[in-house]
DNA sequence: GATGAATGAGTTTTCATTCAT
DNA sequence: AATGAATGAAAACTCATTCAT
């Protein structure tokens, strides 16, 4: 079915492009003609894809984390734990320029669920999937015995979930600010932290 | 002798007018029309107080600020220096309904600041302006002798800064996720982690 | 397929309309919607042809100068000299409904090059190339060795095209003061008294 | 009556006020609130003096009529019939700046005149008024016996007044195109040609 | 006389969506 | 599948005019 993966093809390209407006332009400036004409297709054309805007931008904001979680699956992680989660963690930072992308997109899209049913079930089951990685981190810590031991499990989990985010969300509205390094820096910090021995 | 109309409490009125458009439909939706019509003013009305929409927007997202600091400025705290801080903290942090509405309003508007510079420069004030308070209950606990004593002050300072943002964060978009006992307990710990002696 | 249209003629079509909308109610009551509705369009379709309103408007200014020409070029001019000089000057006079009418519309958008740079260009190209029309006029007088020996080619040059125009203007503006009939007879007039001898 | 004084020289003031705007902005511009801020007035106190637009817009028209009269009521002229002739004339030229301002307003009214008819009575008696001057001018050349002999009055005074009024024209559309100088030395050739005598 | 707040209809422009081809 | 013409509603913004003070 070669036309099916064409078809899949074209709408991730539509949503590439739709993300490019959003990301130059805002989500109010991202109409139907613009991000046609930035796919460099007519506007009826992109009927064929998505039949409302809305099916558009649902598919734009999914599109973010299943690139996510593409990038998680296929990549390989190795050396010591700590290393392995911080590669892991950092996947959710706007470490490069793809990722960056990417988070401004997704918050953007975020601001938007307040107010939008369809996209807060996106965003509420990816908010879970990835509470889920933190917890596994956490989680991992305790289980080779690398965690201090008066820890508290539940709320290290909300602590690093936040962190992140608020690291994240930090470098996307002031990337002068705050670096690149500077956030893996104290992403590394937080996890030692958490570690019985200083490393 | 015209008629006397106090301009600035007019302009409040709208801005707040304009958050509850805003928070109820989104900043998409928050038309002159329907901010007008919710400060039960005219079109043209409004037109005498902020003569563009980017106007009303800088001056509404500017009133969240004000009422941060207002708040900050004009309370008593007061009890053990670890309290005094997670109740100084806990202004950026949506704990009751003020306080939430208002940080809904400033995450729209931050979203929007990606590609608007007028309200980037806002953000950036903030940005800096809460910044210095972090640093402030970070340089207190060394002051006081609180700390413990490998502490890196400046990592200390981002990584509270980006925990309490990470947390209101989680707070606003996933209410029923993270509840506001989770968020101020979670606060608390990782004040506590601070801390040379358990308290 | 698309819909073939031939987009020019559709602008012509609204052009026109643009003129008629001019010269019935004046370029300040020129709204796009009245526009639409004269040229039998929706708002929105006019738009498909042109972006904005001061496009329509340098478009509806320019077919007047392309219509004048279009006239000059395809006629035939025959008889004696005096006689073929007057029929192509009176290209520039209102001496019949649709020049009148051009010519109205010519004069409200001169006034508004006034303050519009875009038109301002247009209209001087005009300017130069109707001057060049007088001027070869003025020469062929010369050249078949009917003017007067101490003419002035230069000053004859400004003379004729000033009158030229201060007859169309007045016609224009005061129709009931000065008549098509004695329009033409003022010019034969001139023309004749460039001439050596009495015809 | 001081007061009748003060309020005429107000209304003046807002007129040239009105001027102004026209002239830099065009007559679309030239909102009541333009005006009153030009005139360092209020909108409210504006109504005082003109209680509708259209009424200021006449008092504005007729003020350039005015301002011609009054110069050539005033102004003494002197020297050689040629010479006067061409100074009376010359009121009606853009020679100077202020002439020139008043012929542009008077080229943006007399466009309006087209579809406004409380405009066009004006237009119409001005235009009457101008052209008994003209007439005079010929008819003084031919009493003093200076005029050709096979001269025709009526089309003489048509081709003058024509002329006059295209040299306007030319001069306001196209300032760089007709220098005030080649305007005056056009208006003089045109008398003498009128002569009998070589000057 | 004078102010400027207020109105509501007006403007241009942009938009998502539909539809004939 | 694809085009782009067309629609009509809604957007931001401007305006002349009114009116309480």
């Amino acid at each position: 079915m070669p036309k099916i993966i064409d078809h899949n093809k074209r709408k991730i390209q539509i949503a590439e492009a739709t993300w490019k407006v959003i990301v130059t332009e805002g989500l109010e400036q991202a109409s139907v003609r613009k991000i046609a004409k930035e796919a460099g297709l007519s506007v009826g054309a992109l009927r064929h894809y998505f039949s409302t805007q809305s099916e558009l931008f649902a598919f734009s904001m999914k599109l973010v984390s299943d690139r996510v979680k593409k990038r998680a699956t296929e990549k390989k992680y190795d050396g010591p734990p700590i290393e392995v989660m911080q590669e892991i963690l950092s996947e959710f930072l706007p470490i490069n320029d793809d990722q960056y992308i990417e988070m401004e997109v997704w918050l953007v899209f975020s601001a938007k669920t307040l107010v939008n049913s369809e996209l807060k079930s996106l965003s509420k089951t990816v908010y879970q999937e990835m509470r889920s990685v933190v917890e596994h981190v956490i989680q991992s810590l305790v289980d080779l015995q690398m965690a201090k031991d008066n820890l508290d499990k539940h709320l290290e989990i909300e602590r690093l979930y936040a962190l992140i985010d608020g690291l994240a969300l930090h470098s996307i509205l002031h990337p002068d600010e705050l670096s690149t390094d500077k956030m893996q820096a104290t992403l590394k910090y937080h996890l030692k932290s958490l570690c019985k021995y200083a490393e």
